[in-house]
DNA sequence: GCATTAAGTGTAAAATAGACATTTATTATT
DNA sequence: AATAATAAATGTCTATTTTACACTTAATGC
């Protein structure tokens, strides 16, 4: 089937571009790798790929995330495509951006390398090739937003996490501090978290409960129609 | 200059969707036309357009809005990319969606017939080719929140409106009612509209104010660091 | 048993959001 | 000239949400 008026169009190089976003050390990481080719080889950016003819874009980001992280079936949402002509030095590419939260513990190590890569804090993040800076700064924003409404963060943590290492996981994503007080009030009134029995002795002499996210729960409240914000 | 990693790389034609949004009749209504070519050939869809490579997808954009509106130098966002395989049934194509808010008295109604095109309200809007429905709801979803921010409204109305119709716009994109006294007693604590002289006769016997927009005392507020909600 | 460390806890004030009903200006009608 | 009709304009009180703020507690190492 051909059809004439999609004749005679220029056509180009779409990419996709993960901003994959991991939680440590109380603050959020960025993976970020050497570009292994020309050109600004040796510059750092995010992990990258061409988009192929037989999977949509979603599905390239998802295919990216797994080739540089291992981690598969992760939240993952498009933040948006840039479209500058001279973005890309090499050629002319669109890039459709997507930024993808995981659980850092899931990482694949010895993939970071194979593929010159590794995780960088956020506030410490270098310059980057091209756009990606941009990329990075519109990604932070949609979570700023987005966290707000839902509860993404919980995608960056394991299972269970205690209260103070979620407090400075939402401090990270909003860049400023957080009353204890207000933020474990607020997070009791919505009530999703479930108390768990053990301790983690980690950082404190005294230790701070574990607590897991209670997603049935959650989506019960969704369902009733209530919003939410963190 | 040719990079060998670019080479061999699936390539794409790339266009452009416009939501175009314009406020009459006391709700949000679209521009949409009858489709001019195979496939789907008399279907209705968005105003759109192939990327050329000569351009950025944004000056694609601007340029389509133009084409169909005769309208420049407007407000106008990218909403995200639509990439799935078969979206468009001619042929692989990735759609980059931009919504506008144009004054819809500025619209040249040549145009309309030239291209078969015509304003519905939203409330109104008929099944579209391909994705284009999706593209319309994730633009409301956007300006919703949006608007809840920043007071896009304004591009959407001429340079004087009342507070009726300011109140109906902004009900029309919550898609609910809005009690009256609270919408204005938020609108004279936000300090943005300037009172006129004039009144419009249009709808009542009593006629109500026009109001316009103060653009430097917006912009002046922002600068201090002020949030807007609407 | 004392010092150290971070975890855990409650209350009061301020700001914001939401509910609600009457008066007013103007025009058309009798 | 009075009256009816229409939509515009206006203010208060209550509920909810947000913010500010400081001490006690559990566990460990010395």
């Amino acid at each position: 089937m051909s059809f004439a008026f999609y004749q005679n169009k220029d056509s180009f190089l779409v990419a996709v571009d993960c901003i994959i976003m991991g939680f440590r050390d109380n603050e959020l990481n960025i993976l970020i790798a050497r570009r292994p080719f020309e050109p600004l080889k040796g510059g750092w950016s995010l992990m990258g790929g061409f988009v192929n003819s037989n999977e949509s874009s979603d599905e390239a980001a998802a295919r990216v995330l797994n080739e540089f992280t291992g981690i598969d079936n992760i939240f993952m949402e498009q933040v948006k495509a840039y479209g500058e002509i001279n973005r890309d030095l090499g050629e002319r590419v669109i890039s459709i951006a997507y930024y993808a939260l995981v659980n850092i513990e899931l990482f694949d190590t010895t993939l970071a390398e194979k593929y010159d890569a590794k995780w960088v804090r956020l506030s410490l993040l270098p310059e980057l090739i091209f756009d990606h800076n941009k990329m990075v700064k519109d990604t932070i924003n949609i979570l700023q937003r987005k966290a707000a409404i839902k509860p993404i963060g919980f995608n960056l943590l394991g299972e269970q996490f205690t209260l103070p290492t979620l407090q400075s996981l939402y401090e990270s994503i909003y860049q400023e501090s957080i009353d204890k007080r207000n933020f474990r009030k607020k997070l009791m009134t919505m009530d999703i978290l479930e108390k768990l029995e053990e301790k983690d002795k980690g950082s404190s002499k005294k230790g701070a409960y574990y607590y897991k996210f209670n997603k049935e729960k959650y989506d019960q409240l969704i369902q009733q129609g209530l919003h939410f914000s963190l």
